[in-house]
DNA sequence: TGTACATCAGTGAACGCGCGTTCACTGATGTAC
DNA sequence: TGTACATCAGTGAACGCGCGTTCACTGATGTAC
């Protein structure tokens, strides 16, 4: 019955994909998804409460769909550094593929109104960014990196979707990648990491990665550690 | 008589950009700028067209808003990279004063459907750089730069105005713009451009600027110089 | 200078539509005895 | 095993609203003779 439940509820999420689309966010009215998922406006109520819900579940939606494609691309990877040139691309590439999908997600059609499933895809570039860091390769702090990169992607990949197709020229989202991620990492993998700030922000991400019981510092010693830890790094 | 016309249109967009900026671009149906206007739903029919008409000029004034700061703020200066900075920063203020207006004309509502006085704003960006290539500060051909410039600061501006103004850190911003106008521009302003790379982007420049007529090569010619000039600097 | 006419910005009122949402009700399903 | 009842997803129909837009008409202004 539950499996009954979830099962309607991912055809009429189908659907009201199918309308995003074809036809954009404004396409995507109750009445038009329950009309083409083929039931009436009160069953569609009862599944996600109000139009709110709807699409909040459609981002979510979105974003299951974006991080499959880049989980499934980067899994089993060595070089953290790669993953995040080919993490940018994949990014990138799903925004021009789907591109309601990506203003949904991604574009600002109200301030401060962020779908709640986008934290798991900042959690994947955030988790790409400690593997990088854990491996000495981070030359700034990954809070840091992560609003760089988010930034620019973003930025780049709003500006090809703007573009109409036949002029879209995929060089400058490639030309931005390389100097932005080039400017947050350190370009050889060295056999082991040499300078100060590396090893530092090597030295903070371990503590990430780190089962926070595990360490043998109180957590106010650790604050502190990791605070300078970043002030060397600088 | 004229006058008259041009005074009573400025007046209904000064009270659509409030509505604009008080309730975003939801917030502005002709209904309602024509009841705060003080006018009947036919006479904006009569000065505008349709809705999308209304919605055209509103960008225009925005971007006339735009230019006009941007312009005051850099007239008379003499050092272009120095006023890449500048513009870098005096767009990303623009967008947090004005986040509707921004999303109205930097935001990407509808694929292709660009607001036409966006050219103008495209076009100050431009004569930055030209100028900059000028000076031999260039590393890329200008509209390669124009690109990476153009992505990189809407990129960074809708990322802030997604924040929550108590989280918004522009340290993000003056990284990104370091890391692009760095990675774009060359570092010193040597007494003359001794690199190759430099020197042809600086003779790319000055035919920019040149009126057509005066350059002594036919079309042809010159298309073919500038092309080998574009390959020396790669 | 005075009258007749054309132009046109503006008025008051309404058009039809699609929207989000909710009402009262039905019929199937699971549960208790 | 059979009956009585509670639960609840779904139906058919309608609510009221704000929207973009347009109708027929008015009244002021400028122009021609």
């Amino acid at each position: 019955m539950d499996e009954d439940r979830r099962a309607a509820r991912h055809r009429v999420l189908q659907v009201a994909a199918e309308l995003l689309e074809e036809g954009g966010s404004e396409a995507v009215s109750t009445r038009a998804v329950a009309a083409a998922a083929g039931i009436t406006a009160p069953a569609l109520y009862r599944m996600f409460g109000d139009k709110d819900g709807l699409l909040a579940e459609l981002a979510a939606y979105g974003f299951e769909m974006y991080l499959a494609e880049k989980r499934e691309a980067l899994s089993g990877s060595q070089d953290p550094v790669a993953d995040l040139h080919r993490g940018w691309d994949l990014h990138v590439d799903f925004g021009l593929r789907h591109p309601a999908f990506y203003l949904l997600m991604y574009g600002t059609a109200r301030p401060g109104h962020k779908p709640p499933a986008a934290d798991e895809a900042h959690a994947l570039l955030v988790s790409l960014l400690d593997r990088a860091a854990a491996d000495a390769r981070l030359r700034v702090p990954v809070e840091e990196a992560t609003h760089l990169v988010h930034a620019a992607t973003t930025g780049a990949t709003l500006a090809l979707i703007g573009e109409q197709s036949p002029h879209r020229d995929l060089s400058t989202s490639t030309r931005l990648r390389e100097i932005v991620i080039g400017s947050v990492t350190t370009d050889p993998p060295a056999a082991t990491a040499t300078d100060l700030p590396s090893r530092a922000l090597a030295l903070d991400a371990a503590l990430t990665l780190e089962d926070g019981a595990a360490i043998p510092l109180r957590d106010t010693e650790t604050a502190l550690l990791r605070d300078w830890l970043h002030r060397l790094a600088e």
